[in-house]
Formats: C-alpha cells, sequence, structure tokens
DNA sequence: ACCGCTCCTGAACGGCGTTCAGGTTAGGCT
DNA sequence: AGCCTAACCTGAACGCCGTTCAGGAGCGGT
C-alpha cells in the first residue's frame, strides 16, 4: 500500500491533465493516493519541488526520435516536440515555463538547441542570444494558445481563436533571422 | 477617509512593487488601506479584475514617446518602452504576461504593433503572426529575466545572471527575420 | 425629512501549503 | 526468531488565502 516517489509523480501528472494546475493540491494529490496531505512531504520537499519534477515529466513523455540532418529542421524538430509535450498536458506550459524559469528544471529542451546550434557552428555569442529567442517563442506561443482556449472554454471571455497565428510561420521566422545573421 | 478606485489601485501597485506578487493580497491590501479586505470588492469585482487594473497601470507608467520614423525603430521602441514598463516593477512581467494571455487586460502595446506593421504595407497573415512572435518574446525575455533575478537574490537557486541573453540582439533577430520575409 | 448612493464592517466559509511529534510496517542482519 | 533501521504515514494544528453577505454609516440632492 505504501507508494513511492514516481508513484506519487505519476498522479500528480494525471490529476494536472485532468482538472488542471488549480486542481493539483497536496491535499487532493494525497486523498487521490489514499493518503494525508502530509504524507507527500516525505517524498518531495515542497510543491515547487513536486512541480518541477512534474515538468520534467511532462517533457519526459513528449520525447521523440529526432531524424532531421541540417540545424534549421533540428531546431524545428526539437521546438516542435516541446510545444508538443506541453500542450499535450492542461496547464503544461505554464507548469513548464515556470519551472524553467525559476531555474528548477526543464532545462533538456534549452540545452539540446544550444547543441544544435553549437554544432552548426554558430558564434558562441549567439548561441545564447538564438536559444534563448526561440524558447521564449515556443513558451510564449504554447502559454498563450493554452491560456486562451481555456478560458474561452471557461466563457470567461469572449475571444477568437481564430487569431492564434501560426506556430510554424512565427519559428521560420526566427530561424530565417538567424540564418541572416550568420551570412 | 473613504477610498475610491484609482486609490485603492495605486496602493495595489505600491504593494506589488515594494513585496513582490505573493504580498499583493486582498489582506495586505486592505490593511494597507486601513479597511476590511471585503471592501476592497466594492471598487474591484475579483482579485483578478484588480490584477488586470495593474497590469494596465503598471503599462501606463511606462509610456515614453515615440520619436522614431521607420518601421524597424519603431518596433524596437514599442517592445522597449513594453520590457521596461514590466522590468520596473517587482514581478510586472508576470503580472501583465498573465494578464494579457488571458485576454483581460494588457492588450495595448500588441495593438500598437500591429499598427506599426499594418501601416508598414505588411501582408495581413504576417502582421498577426509577426506581432504575436515580438510579444512572445518580449513577455518570455522580460518574464525569465525577472524571475531568475530573483530566484538568485533569494538564494533558491545558483544560476549566472551573465548568461541572460541581450534583449535588442534576440528582438533585431525577429526583426531581421520578418525583413528577410518582406523581400 | 427622506431617499439613494457610495463606502465600509464583521463574521463566516471552505480552502490552501506546511510543520511536527509520533505511529506503523517491511526487509535485512544477527 | 528477534531486532533494528529506514521508509512511509497519521492527525492535528498554524497561519494564511479569496470570497460572500447582511447590514450599518455618512452624505448630497430633492
Amino acid at each position: 500500500m505504501a507508494h513511492n516517489r514516481s508513484d506519487v509523480l505519476a498522479h500528480a501528472v494525471t490529476l494536472l491533465d485532468t482538472h488542471g494546475l488549480s486542481a493539483l493540491t497536496m491535499r487532493r494529490l494525497g486523498a487521490e493516493l489514499g493518503v494525508q496531505p502530509s504524507a507527500i512531504y516525505h517524498h518531495f520537499e515542497s510543491k515547487q519541488a513536486l512541480l518541477a519534477a512534474v515538468a520534467d515529466e511532462i517533457l519526459a513523455r513528449g520525447a521523440r526520435p529526432r531524424t532531421a540532418d541540417e540545424w534549421p529542421d533540428q531546431l524545428r524538430e526539437i521546438c516542435s516536440e516541446l510545444r508538443h509535450a506541453m500542450l499535450a498536458c492542461t496547464d503544461g506550459a505554464d507548469v513548464v515555463a515556470t519551472v524553467w524559469a525559476f531555474g528548477l528544471g526543464a532545462a533538456a529542451p534549452v540545452a539540446e538547441i544550444e547543441k544544435v546550434l553549437t554544432d552548426a557552428d554558430v558564434p558562441a555569442e549567439l548561441v545564447a542570444v538564438a536559444s534563448r529567442t526561440l524558447v521564449h517563442y515556443v513558451f510564449g506561443h504554447a502559454f498563450e494558445e493554452q491560456t486562451a482556449r481555456q478560458a474561452v472554454s471557461l466563457g470567461a471571455v469572449e475571444r477568437s481563436l481564430e487569431s492564434l497565428p501560426d506556430f510554424d510561420l512565427g519559428l521560420d521566422l526566427v530561424i530565417d533571422g538567424l540564418r541572416a545573421r550568420l551570412s
């Protein structure tokens, strides 16, 4: 009957996905596990630590094989995977972006982007700028899309979802900018 | 002794700036005003509505005159003002970005960017994509910068602030991409 | 003198993250 | 078999939180 860390984590992700971030509560998670809220603190130091693990788990679940050869396509592959991983889970973009900004986790995609750029002989100072610009775009786009969709479905606000810009086109805008800077 | 809406709003912004978002509490704001927490609900429908007003106020306080003639410089002007307005207030980026994503306010800068692009004869479908890409970048950059700075100063995490990429360079990356797409 | 409006009180409701002393249980060691 | 350790959990409490609601005070206009 005793739970372990990954057991708690799995239930946390399920709870997040089914009822959203506001339902991911120590009390509710405890109830889901048939356990007192305080029991969770045996597995995670704090709720922040739990959320960091959740963010990493969301990214891990979205992992897909790499097939592209050229760096622009490699970037598209990584950014697209990151986006889909976040969108696959309710409030995933919020959780992942916040955890990353705090430096508590979700660092893998950025590291991967930096590696691709470095391997493509992009100057070091451009690598830092370009990788951050890319992830800022991906996070911003996913967060807006997910939040807006939720706000509309809750009827909290009237807003057309048609105006949500195409992800790939914006991504190509940044990649084109980088390409122009390289030549 | 009675307060009005803008009075409450001003105290809310002050509280946010001096003690951060976590201190911007109905109870604490009430105490600051010498009033019961419930009194605030006479001026704002909910805390979300208060935060939306706070976001707009943050942007209004950062307003500066426009001087640029060409659209790339106009974009830099708007984005730079937006960034500085958010950074000028503790947790400003968090508040503004969240309110904007929910569609509750902070829409002025995006509208302004869209106008600049439209006036520059950018095709309509590119206007939507480019303006969103720009604001996603600005929000993402400001949010990361502010959050990381705070996390470090709280000692919550060890992280070098040197790696924070230059804002203007990343912005030019996006603008260059747009320029390439136009020709 | 009365109305109507603005602004506020005071108490309550149900929820939250977190702490802490102590209890239970399972597995390896002697 | 008996013991010890470590993992896991209980139950209660603390001090917060956003929000609701019935009602009261003050005040300008008619």
